[in-house]
Parts: structure tokens; C-alpha cells; sequence
DNA sequence: GCCGTTTTCGGCCCGACTGTTTTCAGTCG
């Protein structure tokens, strides 16, 4: 089994958290959490790097030590100094810290005071009015772990965009509402547009006589007040979701807007690059001295570290600025970019319109062509088609072809990829369409190498023109099913093979750093909405957010090609 | 424990808010 990058990042953080309750060095705890998160968020695993024998000190936080610790860990899945710190100290103190309101100092401090090791014990002291008691607690304190603990989880949960969006949609529109507010904007990873987002992050820009605090705390879905002051606070609503709203002045909304929009490592980045220039930059603006120099804007920030502006999404400090300091930047694709959708579903299968009216939808989208590309037999739950009927919707898209202008429906199945990887439906029907969507939709659970063979397999098939949801994950349900996506994209390279950025918000498949990869290796990326209503062609900006994260340009996706060109593509 | 146009030692972000304090430690982002 080998050792995926978070279950190294996740150790790297226990041994940080016991380490820290035990009252090591904090530049030492910290060392340890930086280099978690490298690992954590690195587009290719620990492993594999180390089989390709690269210098892992080559990472950013990554020194002497820790490459030989993730070298000892990827060879034989211990963590030796973790283990040692374990004896000494109660691994669940770890579990403890994640409540909200809970650090190191304050489990230690109920550890040595009531011998708290787990959250069992910890609830049974919260019961029995015990950690009132305790040195630096109080009532309050008592009261809000008790609320925390009612809530908590044990892991971290993250919010799709999608369902961030429905609930970030009123309390905005509730928030203009308040006295003297001028800009709205949601920061964070939610404008970052990354697929999932742990909190709201708004910020707001408002003269001095304002009253949106008091306002925001009043809003009708807000559960409890986590803290409340002048220029910020926390809240809980009624979804789970935390909403954190900043109030600043608005000659900071640029550096404000920058500063909260993160990522937090792209952050750092720039403000070192200030540092070096001899500037301070925070939220409120960029600072020679007490002079601000920049800060109304964010374009005002980048240009006074020399570099032009970066948009949202590219944020992550994976190269962006080596990039926007080399002119690399990419001109990322829009939504009007789009030209067609290359994967959608009629009420023949598991649809819920028919072929007019989704033609009749694509149209108002404002697309040029759509493929419909209905299930193939095997897929039975979705009533998929056999030769006799997919012959039958090809006469029926003939005959609407006649009758549309400015659309063009193409002849297309989603047909399935067997578990001996070849194809759900003869040759001679496949010859007939424009061209061949392939997806596997059973049997997740094959090894990495029989999964990645199989779909090596389909893509040898001359009709194999799009791969979709090439990982077959659903975001928070189902895990990703285990294959080699790097070897997948290079026989994709390599046979002219596109493979498809599915947009459905739950999807998301592939991901931004599956983008990136499949842009560097030259494969085109098909941006499709999977749409199966008439509504789905909504799906199709989340793609377009997830592309730009996997630094996409137009030409890198299929499907901003004219009618003749995507032709030509499919006829390689 | 990492890092270096301040390079092998000495820094390492810091401002906002809460709660328990009586001037501030702890936590968070």
C-alpha cells in the first residue's frame, strides 16, 4: 500500500500538535505544520517523487530532516519520532486541539488538571461543571466547549462551491441592505473558486458611521455569535457554514481583498517579494515605512511588487509568480469562450428532457453545437441504449438537425468501458456517430494497475475520443477510484484522445491539478456539463472556474473549437 | 526544523477578539 500525501501530512500535524503541547520550540511546531500543508497540497505524490529519485529538499519547507523522514515514512509507513512522542504524551490531546476554542495550552492545562486524554473525557468533565473550574477557564468557556463539542465531527468538513453559493447568495444581498456599506466581496478559496470552500469569508468596505456588524449578527439564518467586534466577526448559521465578515476602510479595499482572498501560501509569497523591496504589506495596504504606497486596489498591490495582476484562481503559489514575473501568465478561458457542450443526457436514458428541448436549452445557452451522449445497455439502472435504440435517436437527431438553425446536434453515447476494457457496444454503431464518449461507471474498486489498464484498454479503441469523468469521484461521497491519471494523460497525448473536465458541481472531474497536468502533457479538455435536464447547461461555468484553476487557456479546451474544427479533431 | 541578495546563525507575520484577568494569555486566521 503506498503512502498517500495526506496520511504523511496528517502525522506531520499530530506529531506538530503533541509537540506543541508539550511545550517545544514553536518554530519547530510550525516547521512541522508548513511542511504538512507542502505535502498536503503537492500535485504529485511523496512516493512517486522519491521512486524518481527527486531531491525532496527541493520543496518549500521541506529541509534535511523532514526529506528523511518522508523518505522513512513512504519506505515503511513509520514515523519513528512520533511514535516516541505518543508514549510520552496522549495521542488524542491531538483530537482535542481540533475543537475551535482549544489549543495546545489549554489541553495541556486540562490535561494536567483533570486528566483529560479524549473527547469521551472531556464531555464527561464538561457534564459535571469540572472544567469551570480549572485555572483560565470559566463559565463561558465551559458553556462554548459544550456547544463544540455537540457539533463536532472529528474531521473537517467542506462545503461544495455550489451549496456555498446558495447560502452565500441571500446573506449578501441581506448585507447591502446595512447602513453605509459601499463594496461587497466573498474572499477566500469561494473566490479563489476552488471546488470545495471551509468558510465564508466576506469583506466589506463601509464609511465610518456604519452599522454592519450589527447587522450581520442580525441576519435571520445565524445560529450562534462566535465573536463580535468592530472591524470582525464570526458566526455560525443555521448550514453549519462559518461565516467570518471583515469590515475595512475603503482605500484598503484592494490590499484587504487581497490579503483575505489567500491562498495563504500565495500571500506569504507576495509579501516576501515586498520585503525584499523594503515594504510591508498587510490588509490595510502596502507600507514603505508609515507611507502607504498601495493598497486601493488590488492591480495597485501587484504593480508595487512589480508584477501584473493574478487572477483569483491561479492563487495557490504553485508558479503563478514565477509566472506573472516572466510574462507566463496564463489568458485563462471564459465562459463565453464556449462554443459547445460535449455531454449531455435525453429522457432516452436517465434524462429528464427530451432531445428538443435540450437542444432548445442549448441554444438559449448560447452554444453552437451538443453532443447527446445517452448511456450504453450496460449502465441498466439508467435505461441505457442498445444498437437498435441508439440507432433510432440517430434518426431523430437527423431529422431535428433539418429543422435547427445556429445548432448542431452531434451524434454521440457515453458508452461504458468494460472491466476487460473494451467498449459496451459494437464497432460498427460507434462508426455511425460523430464521435465516442467512454466512461466507467462499475467496478470502482479495482487495483491501481488494473483500473489504469482497463482504461488504457478503452483508449486503444479507435473510438475512443473523450474520456469522461476520468476519476469517477463525487466530491464528500465517493472517493476518486485509484489509477495512474499521469499514464492515463500521456496514452491521451499520445493517441490524440481528449479527456473531459465534467462540471457538475458535485464532480468536478477532472480536478484543477488533472487540468494542469493534462495541459502540460497536450491533451485537450473537454468542458462538458453533463447536463441531464435542461438546466444542466448551468453546470458548465463550475467547469469553467476549475479550468482556470488548471490554468487553462482557450486553446487548451476542446470545446471552444468551431463545429469544423472540433470535427477535425474527432477525425484524426 | 527551515531558510538565506541579511547565508551556516538567528530569525521565523501579526492584528483582532474573547475571556479571565486586573494588564494579558490564548486562539484564530
Amino acid at each position: 500500500m503506498p503512502v498517500h500525501n495526506s496520511e504523511i501530512a496528517d502525522r506531520f500535524d499530530r506529531l506538530a500538535d503533541l509537540l506543541e503541547i508539550e511545550g517545544a520550540n514553536p518554530f519547530r511546531v510550525r516547521a512541522y505544520r508548513n511542511a504538512a500543508r507542502t505535502v498536503r497540497g503537492y500535485p504529485r505524490s511523496m512516493a512517486d517523487l522519491l521512486a524518481e529519485d527527486v531531491d525532496l529538499t527541493e520543496l518549500p519547507d521541506i529541509g534535511d530532516d523532514l526529506a528523511e523522514k518522508i523518505r522513512v515514512l513512504v519506505a515503511s509507513g513509520e514515523l519513528p519520532l512520533l511514535d516516541e512522542v505518543e508514549e510520552r504524551t496522549p495521542p488524542a490531546l491531538s483530537e482535542l486541539m481540533k475543537i475551535q476554542g482549544l489549543g495546545a495550552k489549554r489541553v495541556k492545562a486540562l490535561h494536567e488538571a483533570l486528566g483529560i486524554d479524549s473527547l469521551e473525557e472531556l464531555q464527561e468533565a464538561v457534564d459535571s461543571g469540572k472544567v469551570q473550574e480549572v485555572e483560565g477557564f470559566g463559565e463561558k468557556s465551559e458553556e462554548k466547549i459544550r456547544r463544540r463539542l455537540k457539533k463536532f465531527s472529528g474531521s473537517e468538513h467542506r462545503t461544495k462551491l455550489v451549496v456555498a453559493e446558495q447560502i452565500a447568495t441571500p446573506l449578501v444581498k441581506y448585507l447591502h441592505k446595512a447602513r453605509g456599506v459601499k463594496d461587497i466581496v466573498i474572499a477566500g478559496s469561494y473566490r479563489r473558486r476552488k471546488e470545495t470552500v471551509g468558510d465564508l469569508d466576506i469583506l466589506v468596505t463601509a464609511g465610518s458611521d456604519n452599522d454592519v456588524m450589527a447587522h450581520f449578527t442580525k441576519y435571520d439564518e445565524v445560529e450562534e455569535i462566535a465573536s463580535q467586534g468592530e472591524t470582525r466577526s464570526t458566526v455560525y448559521l443555521r448550514s453549519g457554514m462559518q461565516v467570518d465578515l471583515r469590515v475595512v476602510p475603503q482605500v484598503s479595499f484592494g490590499s484587504a481583498q487581497h490579503y483575505f482572498t489567500g491562498s495563504r501560501d500565495h500571500n506569504i509569497a507576495v509579501r516576501k517579494l515586498g520585503q525584499k523591496m523594503g515594504y510591508k504589506i498587510n490588509e490595510y495596504g502596502v507600507f514603505d515605512g508609515d507611507k502607504r504606497i498601495a493598497g486601493k486596489t488590488e492591480n495597485s498591490v501587484y504593480k508595487a511588487v512589480g508584477l501584473p495582476l493574478i487572477p483569483p484562481e491561479l492563487r495557490e503559489n504553485h508558479g503563478e509568480l514565477e509566472a506573472a514575473r516572466d510574462g507566463r501568465l496564463p489568458d485563462l478561458v471564459t465562459l463565453k469562450d464556449l462554443r459547445g457542450n460535449l455531454h449531455t443526457h435525453t429522457d432516452a436514458t436517465d434524462g429528464h428532457d427530451n432531445l428538443r428541448a435540450m437542444a432548445k436549452a442549448a441554444q438559449e445557452a448560447g452554444l453552437q453545437y451538443l453532443a447527446i451522449t445517452d448511456h450504453s445497455k450496460h449502465l441498466r439502472v439508467a435505461n441505457g441504449l442498445d444498437e437498435k435504440r441508439l440507432r433510432k435517436q440517430l434518426t431523430a437527431i437527423d431529422q431535428l438537425n433539418d429543422q435547427l438553425s445556429g445548432l448542431r446536434l452531434l451524434k454521440s453515447i457515453e458508452v461504458e468501458i468494460r472491466e476487460d476494457g473494451k467498449l459496451d457496444l459494437p464497432d460498427s454503431v460507434l462508426e455511425e456517430l460523430d464521435f465516442t464518449l467512454c466512461a466507467v461507471h462499475h467496478k470502482f474498486d479495482l487495483s491501481r494497475k488494473k483500473q489504469t489498464e482497463r482504461i488504457l484498454r478503452a483508449m486503444d479503441s479507435p473510438h475512443c475520443h473523450i474520456l469522461a469523468h476520468p476519476s469517477g469521484r463525487l466530491i464528500n461521497r465517493r472517493e476518486a477510484y485509484d489509477i495512474d491519471l499521469e499514464r492515463i494523460l500521456q496514452a491521451a497525448a499520445e493517441r490524440g484522445c481528449a479527456v473531459e473536465l465534467n462540471a457538475q458541481p458535485e464532480r468536478l472531474d477532472l480536478t484543477d491539478e488533472g487540468c494542469r497536468m493534462a495541459r502540460d502533457l497536450g491533451v485537450k479538455v473537454s468542458i462538458a456539463a453533463d447536463a441531464h435536464s435542461t438546466r444542466g447547461f448551468d453546470n458548465l461555468r463550475f467547469g469553467i472556474d476549475q479550468a482556470r484553476r488548471g490554468w487553462l487557456e482557450t486553446d487548451d479546451v476542446l470545446n471552444t473549437r468551431s463545429l469544423r474544427a472540433l470535427l477535425h479533431f474527432f477525425n484524426r
